[in-house]
DNA sequence: AACATATCGAACTATTCGGTTCATAATGGT
DNA sequence: ACCATTATGAACCGAATAGTTCGATATGTT
């Protein structure tokens, strides 16, 4: 029944994401997905439409699969958050940060799908915040705690690309001690 | 003795700067610097040494020109942080969130220098962020507070930049909120 | 063996890129 | 009038861009 295919989708997502991670859109070529991922020009315009159409794939990938065990940990609280964040403090791979907080700077360049994805990401990360916070007993609403941490973490996620400054840990951990003030 | 210049090197800056700023660095190219400021490619050669030099002049421009004169403003205190952020989130001109912030996204792909030259102005801005917390009776460190509420502010930068979300504005308020009760 | 499918590289188009050079015109002061 | 300086636009370069097509070849199933 012809010759079986020896790369699937999520293969080339997988290895073209560290690349529109790091470089963004913009600054990632054609040339650069084929030798990541190993896959002919050919191949990727019979997967997908165009370079666009990869992106959105990529980012889709990226927000379906992005574990964040750690927040649904029993019993909830601050200490399942101070462990999400000093897992994001801390680039395991070569990556840095968020490739969704990254998408927002080059935002009004792509598709307003992409804006609602990461949106739709975005907000079940704030639910999942938001429970860990209302297992704690706070003196300010939860809702309002979430999105300061919510906009905390989009900072935390950019500012990881910059070489100097304090390192990320450390302002988690001040950032920690702010929550566990509230 | 000889033909003036009709154009001069900050005026340049000025217009160009507002490109840098929306599009970033790799999606910014030298005809739509030329179609901006108004300025052959020529000329421009003859003042910047090639496009990086004229990114570096542009976010070395804008670090030096951005005032902040509310944080300075007596009596010293939440009230001018939150006049300062509120300011910020409010894009005045087309012009959103913070250029720095912004070039933290491409940050490898540029000289060092440019992360320098961010992180020099990040410096200046936490000390006289952290110079309204100290005025203002806190429990935690203003060296704690003043980490996060940066951070906090790269956040805010970079998610002006989506259109749906919570506002900018009402983003402010949560956080003035977390603060008043630090 | 016959057939169906997939892979790969090459070729191709048309455009754009950053960067350089130069000749010409414009505009001033002396 | 002369001269110095600048502005301008066009030509040009080599390289790279995104995107498309096609044919040769490989690899499976029946």
């Amino acid at each position: 029944m012809g010759r079986p295919k020896n790369f699937n989708r999520m293969q080339v997502l997988e290895k073209a994401l560290p690349l529109f991670w790091k470089r963004g859109y913009a600054d990632t070529g054609l040339k650069d997905i084929e030798k990541a991922t190993g896959v002919n020009k050919s191949g990727l315009y019979s997967e997908f439409k165009d370079k666009q159409d990869l992106y959105l794939a990529a980012l889709r990938h990226y927000v379906t699969t992005r574990r964040r065990d750690t927040l649904s940990l029993e019993p909830q609280g601050w200490d399942n958050i101070e462990a999400y964040l000093k897992m994001r403090a801390a680039s395991k791979d070569g990556n840095k940060g968020c490739f969704a907080v990254n998408s927002m700077r080059e935002a009004d360049l792509l598709p307003d799908e992409a804006q609602a994805i990461i949106n739709e990401n975005r907000n079940a990360l704030k639910a999942l915040l938001r429970r860990n916070i209302e297992a704690e007993r706070t003196r300010l609403p939860a809702e309002t705690i979430t999105e300061m941490l919510s906009t905390f973490l989009s900072g935390l996620s950019i500012e990881i690309n910059m070489k100097v400054g304090k390192s990320p840990p450390r302002k988690v951990e001040d950032l920690m001690r702010v929550l566990r003030a509230l």
